[in-house]
RNA sequence: CGGGAUGUGGCUCAGUUUGGUAGAGCGCUGCGUUCGGGACGCAGAGGCCGUGGGUUCGAAUCCCGCCAUCCCGACCA
């Protein structure tokens, strides 16, 4: 934490996570034709509360300036908690015909929400995100941009991160302030807790409407446009960290970690070790994000202190090593032992990295089904909560005050409701009985 | 925002009950010996005891306000 209330500071190994995940997300984005962009950090109040449900949602929780330099505003001007409103004054000035559609915009910034209770990467007042925010002709195109950008979350989340995900549509209780639809990834920490991923919004033409956005359509009638936006923040840091961390210290994925193989010396003091061991990452570096500690701790020290760090493999090189032309490579997730062959290097060292990554992905996806339960009523819901951390599956007629009892009587609230639906038992809802609308996955969120 | 707890070298904490010149371990600096799972010896540096006020001859210690952090709950999207 940092000298205010709740704001995190991301010194550089925490920030080198970032700019891997921001690099490959950004990627993404790119590859399905999105363009950054950069809107101001201060949004008038009058622009704010164009959008009742968006304002009512936000202003709880929202820092105002109130002055510039000696003078007060006549206008104060709230720092951003997210960039809608914005976007939408700006779509409302640059799109006039259906051919300024669609429009898919993205920034990288930071915003600022004035929370009660902050938690490291969790939950700061200030976090790093990206917002994508885009402008569709038709719901359609909407509908499928938000499952889309969903989809692609979903896919880091699981092939970069190891980390396994449900994709699913939140309840309206849940749902972002202003939307009309929001999807999520709900992925499970370590123990038990579920977290929100990510999201992506479907805003149909609401904002639209309220921010006065229209354009001509090839019949000349003027259209409301169709919205999304959709977020990744700092908080899946935290989810890597709960996800794949042990009594260690950090277990990092490959595909984010800041150093993918540290290489250390033993013996360092023997005539050639430390040579070698350069040698080595010099090697390496023109394939993986490769570090070296040639510091006069002890090998011990070093290896506790990379484990701690989370660098999935590390390389033990020697005098006896050296001896046979050959290294250790040490797996962080599992600690297994390689006795490699120099010539060899490079090839293991790509072989292990990818079998960490799908390992980690089976560790968690194993710990996330052995913490998932079915639940038919109330009673046999709470009791299930009592005991564990995990997702308990139910049905769910949609009424929003079962929703407000099971926090109350379970402490567990709805997680969403999975693409991927299963109707379960007879299909009766597990507080009234009555017929159910949907399964809906409950769990203790952070 | 409610209930509870805590702020003392960089870190973890003792000292507060019973007011009397600020302590430990780890870390840090230098030198030497070590080095395949958190090495050791010697010598050093480092603190307006969270902050503002009050009581007192004297406050880390007692009283009041504020700030921050942690736990539980509410809020959260």
């Amino acid at each position: 934490y940092s000298s205010v209330r709740g704001c995190m500071i991301l010194r550089p190994y925490g920030y080198a996570i970032w700019e891997n995940i921001q690099h490959i997300l950004d990627g993404m984005f790119k590859d399905t034709g999105h363009e950054n962009v950069y809107m101001p950090m201060l949004i008038p109040e009058s622009l704010l509360q164009k959008e009742k449900d968006h304002v009512e949602g936000f202003a709880p929780e929202v820092a105002w300036v109130t002055q510039g330099g000696n003078e007060t505003l006549a206008e104060r001007l709230c720092v951003r908690p997210t960039s809608e409103t914005l976007f939408c004054e700006h779509f409302s000035h640059i799109i006039t015909s259906y051919r300024d559609l669609p429009k898919l915009y993205n920034q990288w910034c930071s915003v600022l929400r004035w929370e009660k209770t902050t938690r490291p990467f969790l939950r700061t007042a200030e976090f790093l995100w990206q917002e994508g925010h885009t402008m569709h002709a038709t719901a359609q195109e909407a509908i499928d941009e938000t499952e889309q950008m969903l989809n692609i979350y979903a896919q880091f989340c699981q092939e970069q991160l190891s980390m396994p995900v449900i994709k699913g549509r939140k309840t309206e209780k849940e749902k972002f302030a202003g939307a009309e639809a929001t999807y999520t990834i709900e992925a499970m920490m370590h123990d038990g807790k579920s977290l929100q991923s990510g999201t992506s919004h479907y805003f149909g033409d609401g904002f639209a409407r309220a921010f006065h956005i229209t354009y001509t359509d090839k019949d000349n009638t003027l259209q409301y446009p169709h919205q999304t936006s959709w977020g990744v923040s700092t908080r899946i840091i935290g989810a890597i960290i709960m996800t794949h961390g042990d009594d260690s210290g950090l277990v990092l994925p490959p595909a984010i970690a800041p150093m993918q193989v540290v290489v250390l010396p033993i013996a360092q003091q023997k005539p050639g070790v430390c040579e070698k061991a350069t040698e080595l990452q010099a090697r390496l570096k023109k394939r993986f994000r490769t570090g070296i500690d040639l510091s006069d701790n002890s090998p011990g020290w070093k290896f506790s202190q990379y484990e701690m760090k989370g660098v999935p493999l590390r390389l033990e090189i020697g005098p006896k090593d050296m001896e046979k032309d050959q290294c250790v490579l040490v797996r962080r997730d599992t600690r297994e032992k390689y006795f490699v062959p120099l010539a060899e290097l490079e090839e293991k060292v790509e072989v292990l990295l990818a079998e960490i990554a799908k390992n980690l992905y089976q560790r968690a996806l194993e710990n996330r089904e052995r913490r998932t339960w079915v639940a038919a009523n109330m009673d046999e819901l709470k009791e299930i909560a009592d005991h564990n951390n995990g997702f308990i599956k139910s049905m769910w007629c949609g009424d929003e005050a079962f929703e407000r009892k099971l926090k109350e009587v379970a402490g567990v609230s709805s997680r969403c409701m999975p693409y991927q639906q299963e109707v379960l038992g007879e299909n009766r809802c597990v507080c009234c009985g009555k017929p159910a609308k949907a399964m809906v996955i409950w769990g203790k969120a952070y």
